[in-house]
DNA sequence: GTTTAGCAGTCAAGAGAAAAGAGTGCTAAA
DNA sequence: TTTAGCACTCTTTTCTCTTGACTGCTAAAC
């Protein structure tokens, strides 16, 4: 365990790097910081602090830098959880009072509203599959050869697709349709959908193959189908120093352009409520220089999804931590509608 | 107008900086292109090309790039409109002829086989509500205090939205929104929900206010909604060599990451069936390093929107626009499914 | 009249060298 | 245990010099 100083003197230089993105010196500490000692005895905790692993340093004489093991440390210890204005309190409240009839609308919401409050990307998606269950199923003729199937699940998160037919499509085949599909489906996870259910809507409908065949095969991709990733304010992560690297700013659109990677840092532990994630932690390469932090959407113990910032090492994690903490309270207790 | 040996010239200038992105020097325009003159001979044409306004120079003993008079040039009079290769004829056809459902994801399907083989970043949106007109309103009542309505144009586009409720909705609600929407909207353009047809509605439905107000109040929005912005392949944009320079890079995400520039940028002029646009044409500061080629992505008359390429002002519009073309003719082949 | 060889002139880019500046680490004293 | 002081280290900036790639021009050749 670190003595008190020790603490805060690695505080105070992640701060102090946090803000301005350079090494820290042990006389600008002295300075900017009310630190009631000399930058010698700064120099000598600071050497300290580096060999037992909180602190590196670009080249001998120059400041220091937080290590992957002091921005870890800071995370879990030093953090302030409440660094969020009452200004900035008023304005999420005004956003996510807004009212929405899709609850994914309530998800972009809350992402850019994140985005715009911590001047940093941000990224969402929808729930897992896996973690719903079917409530109605609605199958609706369009036209004459063209069904929409509705599915509403438990969430409150509504999936539509289109089906197209070969021959026309009667009233009846739709009542039938929907009775055999909510009868057999509600109430069931969304991915309940195996072989032998599959072979009993096919006997039960066997008079018309041509129609039951494209509603199953549609029915399954819409089930398998992987979730959206929404992204907010790509453009502000370009404004920052670490982006005058081309390395830095191809790894970042490589990133973000790949929707597969950002299914996988968006959908893993979430031991806790908020999930952080500095510099390659998560095992991947292009992750090196930026921090990943995320929390789950939850309604009423539903999850509606998860949402999360993307930034440089060096984000400021008290006001991510604080906003988001700030925000998830407010969208689990948002009341229905 | 140029002599045909001017003509000759410029278009190797052209050609050997869209592969090198290096100027092209005199000595290099002899060697690598069969030119039957030495390079005294070609500095001698390079000036007059130069006065004439189609070539710059970075400084005075560099080679030449072309100005946007000369990409203009090339691109009205030179460029090769069959540079597709037997190879890529396949690809696409086989990528085209994938089985779609939503008319949306046949637009998607083009704008990433775009930037798969041009290896640029490829955009799409969907058509705009002013030139579609309504062919059918469905009401879908899901649980008891929720609706979905359903719009499908003359296009094939299908166009979905949730509407809640405060109160229970009943089947005969239903009915008569059915009912009043489809007598009333058939035929008519997206756009035509108007004062007086909202008034007309509500007198007919005034007894129960509290049905008909959240309807069209969603109605209108989905009416008025901006089209969505695809995007493909932003990382290949980082791969090219003038995307070392921050300013570039930066000016570039910019672009993509706001949607209302997007739409802009792919929502004008469409005198041609291909568009080309270099650098700042559009009076847009942050085009000056790019250019941008659109099509509409037509089918049996209609519009479903656009499909371009946003890609460095040296991009290689003989290839962008031979690909360009061939997907917009099978597209419009589509047979209808 | 057009083309070409030849050469002087220009400029960018790269390689050192030198100087300036920011910080540290260590020692010895407080 | 803290601090003043100073030597030392390493980056950054600035200059200068050199190299090399081109051009533009002139005068001769075709």
């Amino acid at each position: 365990m670190l003595e008190e100083r020790k603490k805060q003197i690695l505080q105070a230089i992640i701060d102090e790097y946090i803000s301005t993105a350079e090494p820290v010196s042990s006389g600008a500490l002295v300075n900017r910081h009310g630190l009631n000692c000399s930058s010698a005895t700064i120099r000598n905790e600071m050497a300290e602090l580096e060999k037992a692993g909180y602190l590196d340093k670009p080249h001998t004489s120059s400041g220091r830098i937080p290590s992957a093991q002091g921005y870890r440390f800071y995370v879990d210890e030093l953090v302030k959880e409440d660094d969020i204005s009452l200004e900035e309190i008023r304005y999420i409240t005004s956003k996510l009072e807004t009212r929405v009839n899709a609850i994914e609308d309530l998800t972009k919401i809350a992402t850019s509203t994140l985005s715009e409050i911590t001047h940093y990307t941000s990224v969402a998606i929808g729930p897992q599959n896996g973690f719903q269950n079917i409530e109605e199923v609605k199958f609706v003729l369009l036209g004459t050869r063209m069904l929409m199937a509705v599915i509403l699940t438990d969430t409150g998160i509504i999936k539509e697709t289109i089906i197209k037919f070969d021959e026309d499509i009667t009233e009846e085949q739709v009542n039938t349709l929907n009775f055999i599909f909510n009868n057999k489906l509600r109430g069931k996870p969304l991915e309940a959908i195996d072989k032998p259910l599959e072979e009993y809507i096919f006997s039960e409908m066997n008079y018309s193959l041509a129609v039951i065949k494209p509603v199953m095969e549609q029915f399954n991709k819409v089930v398998n189908e992987e979730s959206k990733v929404y992204l907010e304010g790509a453009n502000k992560s370009f404004e920052l120093p670490e982006f005058k690297s081309l390395e830095v700013a191809r790894n970042f659109v490589n990133l973000l352009d790949t929707k597969e990677m950002m299914l996988d840092l968006l959908n893993t532990g979430f031991a806790k409520d908020i999930n952080v994630y500095i510099g390659d932690e998560k095992e991947n390469k292009k992750l090196k220089d930026f921090s990943i932090v995320t929390f789950k959407h939850r309604y009423q113990n539903k999850d509606l999804g998860t949402i999360g910032i993307i930034g440089p090492k060096r984000m400021d994690y008290s006001k991510v931590i604080s906003v988001m903490k700030y925000i998830s309270k407010k969208l689990n207790e948002k009341e229905s509608e």
